[in-house]
DNA sequence: GATTTTATGTCAACTCATTGATATAAAATC
DNA sequence: GATTTTATATCAATGAGTTGACATAAAATC
Protein backbone atom coordinates (compact mmCIF):
# COMPACT_ATOMS: atom_id res chain seq x y z
CA UNK A 1 0.00 0.00 0.00
CA UNK A 2 1.52 3.10 -0.95
CA UNK A 3 0.66 6.93 0.53
CA UNK A 4 -2.53 8.38 0.17
CA UNK A 5 -0.53 11.40 -1.52
CA UNK A 6 1.15 11.66 -4.73
CA UNK A 7 4.92 12.59 -2.96
CA UNK A 8 7.45 9.88 -2.19
CA UNK A 9 8.45 9.54 1.40
CA UNK A 10 12.20 10.13 2.37
CA UNK A 11 14.72 6.70 2.21
CA UNK A 12 16.53 6.08 4.17
CA UNK A 13 18.29 2.74 3.92
CA UNK A 14 21.93 3.44 3.12
CA UNK A 15 24.42 6.47 3.35
CA UNK A 16 23.50 8.04 0.04
CA UNK A 17 21.97 11.75 -1.00
CA UNK A 18 18.77 11.35 1.32
CA UNK A 19 20.82 10.56 4.40
CA UNK A 20 23.42 13.65 3.80
CA UNK A 21 20.53 15.74 3.59
CA UNK A 22 19.42 14.35 7.02
CA UNK A 23 22.02 15.49 8.39
CA UNK A 24 22.33 18.63 7.27
CA UNK A 25 18.90 19.01 8.72
CA UNK A 26 19.58 18.21 11.85
CA UNK A 27 22.83 20.09 12.01
CA UNK A 28 20.54 23.15 11.09
CA UNK A 29 18.40 22.62 13.79
CA UNK A 30 21.05 22.40 16.02
CA UNK A 31 22.85 25.66 15.22
CA UNK A 32 19.88 27.36 14.97
CA UNK A 33 18.73 26.96 18.07
CA UNK A 34 21.89 27.73 19.60
CA UNK A 35 22.32 31.19 17.53
CA UNK A 36 18.45 31.48 19.04
CA UNK A 37 19.35 31.25 22.22
CA UNK A 38 22.45 33.23 22.57
CA UNK A 39 21.43 36.00 20.52
CA UNK A 40 18.26 35.75 21.83
CA UNK A 41 19.22 36.05 25.42
CA UNK A 42 21.85 38.80 24.78
CA UNK A 43 18.65 40.62 23.30
CA UNK A 44 16.33 40.12 26.34
CA UNK A 45 18.92 40.62 28.91
CA UNK A 46 18.22 44.18 28.95
CA UNK A 47 15.19 42.91 31.30
CA UNK A 48 17.49 40.35 32.96
CA UNK A 49 15.27 37.66 31.00
CA UNK A 50 16.57 34.75 28.63
CA UNK A 51 15.01 32.81 26.12
CA UNK A 52 13.75 30.07 28.57
CA UNK A 53 12.17 32.40 30.61
CA UNK A 54 10.89 34.54 27.85
CA UNK A 55 8.73 31.68 26.48
CA UNK A 56 7.63 30.62 29.84
CA UNK A 57 6.15 34.51 30.27
CA UNK A 58 4.85 33.76 27.12
CA UNK A 59 3.09 30.66 27.45
CA UNK A 60 1.44 32.36 30.42
CA UNK A 61 0.42 35.63 28.85
CA UNK A 62 -1.77 34.70 26.42
CA UNK A 63 -4.88 36.19 26.47
CA UNK A 64 -6.83 32.77 27.25
CA UNK A 65 -4.30 32.32 30.43
CA UNK A 66 -3.60 35.40 31.01
CA UNK A 67 -6.31 35.79 34.11
CA UNK A 68 -6.57 32.12 35.11
CA UNK A 69 -3.25 31.16 35.26
CA UNK A 70 -2.10 27.43 34.39
CA UNK A 71 -0.63 24.73 36.21
CA UNK A 72 2.60 22.98 36.23
CA UNK A 73 1.88 20.13 34.65
CA UNK A 74 0.23 22.17 31.84
CA UNK A 75 3.30 24.41 31.57
CA UNK A 76 5.14 21.21 31.07
CA UNK A 77 3.06 19.80 28.60
CA UNK A 78 2.97 23.15 26.39
CA UNK A 79 6.04 23.82 26.65
CA UNK A 80 7.52 20.09 26.17
CA UNK A 81 10.44 19.89 28.90
CA UNK A 82 10.64 18.02 31.88
CA UNK A 83 9.48 18.94 35.70
CA UNK A 84 12.56 19.60 37.22
CA UNK A 85 13.97 22.22 34.63
CA UNK A 86 10.67 24.03 34.68
CA UNK A 87 10.56 23.83 38.56
CA UNK A 88 14.00 25.69 38.64
CA UNK A 89 12.92 28.63 35.84
CA UNK A 90 9.84 28.92 37.94
CA UNK A 91 11.77 29.54 41.09
CA UNK A 92 13.85 32.09 39.40
CA UNK A 93 11.12 33.82 38.01
CA UNK A 94 9.27 33.30 41.41
CA UNK A 95 12.63 35.11 43.09
CA UNK A 96 12.39 38.17 40.74
CA UNK A 97 8.28 38.38 41.25
CA UNK A 98 7.49 38.18 37.71
CA UNK A 99 5.38 35.19 38.64
CA UNK A 100 3.30 33.44 41.78
CA UNK A 101 2.18 30.44 42.61
CA UNK A 102 -0.86 29.68 44.58
CA UNK A 103 -2.71 26.09 45.48
CA UNK A 104 -5.48 25.60 43.30
CA UNK A 105 -8.33 25.95 45.20
CA UNK A 106 -10.45 22.75 43.39
CA UNK A 107 -7.13 20.55 43.33
CA UNK A 108 -4.88 21.11 46.39
CA UNK A 109 -2.18 18.92 44.59
CA UNK A 110 -1.62 21.85 41.85
CA UNK A 111 -0.13 25.08 41.81
CA UNK A 112 -1.46 27.83 39.61
CA UNK A 113 1.02 29.80 38.13
CA UNK A 114 0.33 33.25 36.84
CA UNK A 115 2.04 36.13 36.08
CA UNK A 116 2.45 39.16 38.41
CA UNK A 117 1.76 42.98 38.05
CA UNK A 118 5.86 43.01 37.58
CA UNK A 119 5.67 40.30 35.22
CA UNK A 120 3.05 41.93 32.90
CA UNK A 121 5.32 44.86 33.02
CA UNK A 122 8.68 42.90 31.74
CA UNK A 123 6.78 41.34 29.55
CA UNK A 124 5.21 44.42 28.05
CA UNK A 125 8.57 46.27 27.92
CA UNK A 126 9.96 42.82 26.02
CA UNK A 127 7.61 42.64 23.36
CA UNK A 128 9.76 45.46 20.82
CA UNK A 129 13.21 43.70 21.23
CA UNK A 130 11.24 40.64 21.02
CA UNK A 131 9.27 42.35 17.40
CA UNK A 132 12.73 43.63 16.25
CA UNK A 133 14.75 40.53 16.71
CA UNK A 134 12.11 38.39 14.88
CA UNK A 135 12.52 41.23 12.30
CA UNK A 136 16.05 40.82 11.79
CA UNK A 137 16.35 36.81 12.06
CA UNK A 138 13.31 36.53 9.48
CA UNK A 139 15.07 39.48 6.99
CA UNK A 140 14.06 37.81 3.45
CA UNK A 141 11.16 35.50 4.74
CA UNK A 142 7.71 36.70 2.88
CA UNK A 143 5.01 35.70 5.24
CA UNK A 144 4.07 32.08 3.29
CA UNK A 145 7.36 31.36 4.00
CA UNK A 146 6.87 31.76 8.02
CA UNK A 147 4.09 29.58 7.56
CA UNK A 148 5.39 27.00 5.91
CA UNK A 149 8.48 26.28 8.02
CA UNK A 150 6.32 26.67 10.81
CA UNK A 151 4.02 24.09 9.00
CA UNK A 152 7.52 21.60 8.73
CA UNK A 153 8.74 22.38 11.89
CA UNK A 154 5.38 21.09 13.25
CA UNK A 155 5.39 17.93 11.14
CA UNK A 156 9.13 17.60 12.74
CA UNK A 157 7.94 17.72 15.98
CA UNK A 158 5.53 15.24 15.87
CA UNK A 159 8.12 12.65 14.41
CA UNK A 160 10.54 13.68 16.95
CA UNK A 161 7.53 13.11 19.63
CA UNK A 162 7.33 10.36 18.38
CA UNK A 163 11.09 8.69 18.21
CA UNK B 1 13.85 50.37 -3.86
CA UNK B 2 11.65 46.79 -3.66
CA UNK B 3 13.08 43.49 -3.37
CA UNK B 4 13.89 42.09 -6.48
CA UNK B 5 11.55 39.18 -6.16
CA UNK B 6 8.28 39.17 -5.98
CA UNK B 7 7.15 37.88 -2.90
CA UNK B 8 6.73 40.57 0.06
CA UNK B 9 8.66 40.42 2.73
CA UNK B 10 6.96 39.57 6.50
CA UNK B 11 6.35 43.01 8.20
CA UNK B 12 6.60 43.07 11.88
CA UNK B 13 5.58 46.75 13.02
CA UNK B 14 3.13 45.21 15.35
CA UNK B 15 1.98 42.09 17.19
CA UNK B 16 -0.44 40.78 14.36
CA UNK B 17 -0.44 37.67 12.34
CA UNK B 18 2.80 38.18 11.41
CA UNK B 19 4.32 38.36 14.62
CA UNK B 20 2.73 35.76 16.11
CA UNK B 21 3.55 33.32 13.15
CA UNK B 22 6.98 34.71 13.98
CA UNK B 23 6.95 33.24 17.60
CA UNK B 24 5.63 29.97 16.62
CA UNK B 25 8.19 29.66 14.66
CA UNK B 26 10.95 30.04 17.41
CA UNK B 27 8.75 28.18 19.70
CA UNK B 28 8.73 25.14 17.57
CA UNK B 29 12.36 25.81 16.48
CA UNK B 30 12.63 25.60 20.53
CA UNK B 31 10.33 22.32 20.95
CA UNK B 32 12.18 20.50 18.10
CA UNK B 33 15.67 21.33 19.38
CA UNK B 34 14.99 20.12 23.02
CA UNK B 35 13.59 16.76 21.66
CA UNK B 36 16.31 16.29 18.79
CA UNK B 37 18.48 16.39 22.00
CA UNK B 38 16.37 14.27 24.58
CA UNK B 39 15.52 11.52 22.07
CA UNK B 40 18.89 11.94 19.97
CA UNK B 41 20.69 11.06 22.77
CA UNK B 42 18.66 8.29 24.02
CA UNK B 43 19.19 6.67 20.71
CA UNK B 44 23.25 6.97 21.03
CA UNK B 45 23.04 6.52 24.50
CA UNK B 46 23.96 2.87 23.56
CA UNK B 47 27.29 3.74 22.34
CA UNK B 48 27.42 6.27 25.47
CA UNK B 49 27.14 9.04 23.25
CA UNK B 50 25.43 12.54 23.16
CA UNK B 51 24.11 14.28 20.16
CA UNK B 52 26.66 17.25 20.51
CA UNK B 53 29.67 14.24 21.20
CA UNK B 54 27.93 13.12 17.74
CA UNK B 55 28.04 15.75 16.03
CA UNK B 56 31.68 16.82 16.90
CA UNK B 57 32.11 12.83 15.24
CA UNK B 58 30.30 13.62 12.39
CA UNK B 59 32.58 16.79 11.59
CA UNK B 60 35.68 14.83 12.17
CA UNK B 61 34.34 11.70 10.05
CA UNK B 62 34.06 13.98 7.03
CA UNK B 63 36.21 12.48 4.09
CA UNK B 64 37.39 15.42 3.52
CA UNK B 65 38.95 16.15 6.95
CA UNK B 66 38.64 12.51 8.35
CA UNK B 67 42.66 12.12 7.87
CA UNK B 68 44.13 15.81 8.30
CA UNK B 69 41.75 16.39 11.02
CA UNK B 70 40.70 19.78 11.86
CA UNK B 71 41.74 22.76 14.41
CA UNK B 72 39.93 24.02 17.59
CA UNK B 73 39.44 27.13 15.52
CA UNK B 74 38.14 25.15 12.56
CA UNK B 75 35.72 23.40 14.76
CA UNK B 76 34.54 26.43 16.88
CA UNK B 77 33.51 27.83 13.32
CA UNK B 78 31.58 24.42 11.58
CA UNK B 79 30.22 23.95 14.87
CA UNK B 80 29.10 27.71 15.60
CA UNK B 81 29.68 27.18 19.50
CA UNK B 82 31.99 28.55 21.83
CA UNK B 83 35.58 27.79 22.59
CA UNK B 84 34.70 27.32 26.74
CA UNK B 85 32.15 25.12 25.18
CA UNK B 86 33.95 23.12 22.86
CA UNK B 87 36.90 22.94 25.30
CA UNK B 88 34.93 21.10 28.03
CA UNK B 89 33.42 18.18 24.95
CA UNK B 90 36.46 18.12 23.55
CA UNK B 91 38.27 16.75 26.62
CA UNK B 92 35.29 14.37 27.19
CA UNK B 93 35.54 12.85 23.80
CA UNK B 94 39.96 12.93 24.72
CA UNK B 95 39.06 11.03 27.62
CA UNK B 96 37.33 8.23 26.85
CA UNK B 97 40.07 7.98 23.79
CA UNK B 98 37.77 8.67 20.67
CA UNK B 99 39.50 11.72 19.47
CA UNK B 100 43.14 12.95 20.09
CA UNK B 101 44.89 16.08 20.14
CA UNK B 102 48.23 16.95 18.42
CA UNK B 103 50.28 19.53 18.05
CA UNK B 104 49.88 21.46 14.76
CA UNK B 105 53.52 20.78 13.19
CA UNK B 106 52.84 23.80 11.12
CA UNK B 107 52.25 26.07 13.88
CA UNK B 108 53.08 25.14 17.40
CA UNK B 109 49.96 27.39 18.60
CA UNK B 110 47.53 25.14 17.16
CA UNK B 111 46.13 21.83 18.29
CA UNK B 112 44.71 19.19 15.47
CA UNK B 113 41.66 17.37 16.24
CA UNK B 114 41.42 13.63 15.10
CA UNK B 115 39.50 10.98 15.24
CA UNK B 116 40.92 7.92 16.24
CA UNK B 117 40.61 4.30 15.76
CA UNK B 118 38.46 3.73 18.63
CA UNK B 119 36.72 6.63 17.77
CA UNK B 120 35.90 5.89 14.46
CA UNK B 121 34.97 2.48 15.88
CA UNK B 122 32.33 4.41 17.39
CA UNK B 123 30.69 6.10 15.01
CA UNK B 124 30.45 3.67 12.38
CA UNK B 125 28.66 1.65 14.94
CA UNK B 126 26.25 4.37 15.65
CA UNK B 127 25.43 4.93 11.96
CA UNK B 128 22.07 2.52 11.87
CA UNK B 129 20.96 4.11 15.03
CA UNK B 130 21.57 7.55 13.58
CA UNK B 131 19.56 6.22 10.01
CA UNK B 132 17.22 4.51 12.07
CA UNK B 133 16.56 7.95 14.13
CA UNK B 134 16.82 10.33 11.29
CA UNK B 135 14.10 7.98 9.22
CA UNK B 136 11.59 7.83 12.31
CA UNK B 137 11.68 11.77 12.69
CA UNK B 138 11.38 12.46 9.33
CA UNK B 139 8.55 10.39 8.68
CA UNK B 140 6.26 11.56 6.10
CA UNK B 141 8.73 13.95 4.35
CA UNK B 142 9.43 14.18 0.85
CA UNK B 143 13.17 14.26 0.26
CA UNK B 144 11.94 17.82 -1.85
CA UNK B 145 10.45 18.53 1.50
CA UNK B 146 13.89 18.06 3.18
CA UNK B 147 15.96 20.04 0.90
CA UNK B 148 13.25 23.09 1.47
CA UNK B 149 13.37 22.56 4.93
CA UNK B 150 17.14 22.58 5.40
CA UNK B 151 17.07 25.49 2.74
CA UNK B 152 14.87 27.70 4.98
CA UNK B 153 16.64 27.03 8.29
CA UNK B 154 20.07 27.52 6.40
CA UNK B 155 18.67 31.06 5.43
CA UNK B 156 17.05 31.48 8.99
CA UNK B 157 20.95 30.58 10.16
CA UNK B 158 21.94 33.44 8.43
CA UNK B 159 19.28 35.80 9.64
CA UNK B 160 20.15 34.76 13.35
CA UNK B 161 24.29 35.17 12.52
CA UNK B 162 23.38 38.81 11.83
CA UNK B 163 21.39 39.50 14.51
C1' DG C 1 -11.31 3.28 55.48
C1' DA C 2 -7.32 1.61 53.00
C1' DT C 3 -4.93 1.70 48.77
C1' DT C 4 -3.52 3.64 44.55
C1' DT C 5 -2.82 7.27 41.48
C1' DT C 6 -1.68 12.03 40.51
C1' DA C 7 0.75 16.62 41.02
C1' DT C 8 4.37 18.72 42.76
C1' DG C 9 8.64 19.30 44.76
C1' DT C 10 13.48 18.10 46.05
C1' DC C 11 18.15 16.17 45.79
C1' DA C 12 21.77 14.56 43.03
C1' DA C 13 24.60 13.88 39.03
C1' DC C 14 25.75 14.91 34.50
C1' DT C 15 26.12 17.40 29.95
C1' DC C 16 25.72 21.39 27.28
C1' DA C 17 25.75 26.31 26.56
C1' DT C 18 26.94 31.10 27.46
C1' DT C 19 30.02 35.14 29.18
C1' DG C 20 34.11 37.12 31.28
C1' DA C 21 38.78 37.12 32.95
C1' DT C 22 43.36 35.32 32.90
C1' DA C 23 47.43 32.66 31.23
C1' DT C 24 50.71 30.78 27.96
C1' DA C 25 53.02 29.83 23.91
C1' DA C 26 54.03 30.76 19.33
C1' DA C 27 53.57 33.33 15.12
C1' DA C 28 53.63 37.71 12.93
C1' DT C 29 54.79 42.40 12.77
C1' DC C 30 57.24 46.63 13.69
C1' DG D 1 64.85 42.31 19.44
C1' DA D 2 60.56 44.02 21.30
C1' DT D 3 55.70 44.25 20.65
C1' DT D 4 51.39 42.67 19.07
C1' DT D 5 48.36 39.33 17.46
C1' DT D 6 46.66 34.64 17.36
C1' DA D 7 45.36 29.90 19.11
C1' DT D 8 44.55 27.41 22.83
C1' DA D 9 43.61 26.45 27.46
C1' DT D 10 41.85 27.24 32.14
C1' DC D 11 38.96 28.97 36.01
C1' DA D 12 34.66 30.70 37.47
C1' DA D 13 29.86 31.76 37.42
C1' DT D 14 25.29 31.14 35.57
C1' DG D 15 21.43 29.04 33.23
C1' DA D 16 19.34 25.41 30.83
C1' DG D 17 18.48 20.61 29.79
C1' DT D 18 18.31 15.59 30.93
C1' DT D 19 17.67 11.27 33.99
C1' DG D 20 16.81 8.84 38.29
C1' DA D 21 15.36 8.36 43.00
C1' DC D 22 12.71 9.81 46.75
C1' DA D 23 9.14 12.54 49.51
C1' DT D 24 4.67 14.56 50.36
C1' DA D 25 0.07 15.78 50.00
C1' DA D 26 -4.26 15.31 48.06
C1' DA D 27 -7.49 13.22 44.90
C1' DA D 28 -9.47 9.09 43.18
C1' DT D 29 -10.57 4.39 43.50
C1' DC D 30 -11.48 -0.05 45.54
Amino acid sequence: MSSPSAKTDLVLTENGAPFEMANRLFFRLYQCSNLMHKNGTQRVSEVGATTQQWAVLGALARSKVHDKGMTVKELIEFLMVSRQNLTAVLDRLEDRGWIERTKDPEDGRSRIIRMTETGDGVWTRMQDTIRRFYGEALSGFSGAEVDMLVDMLSRLRTGLTET
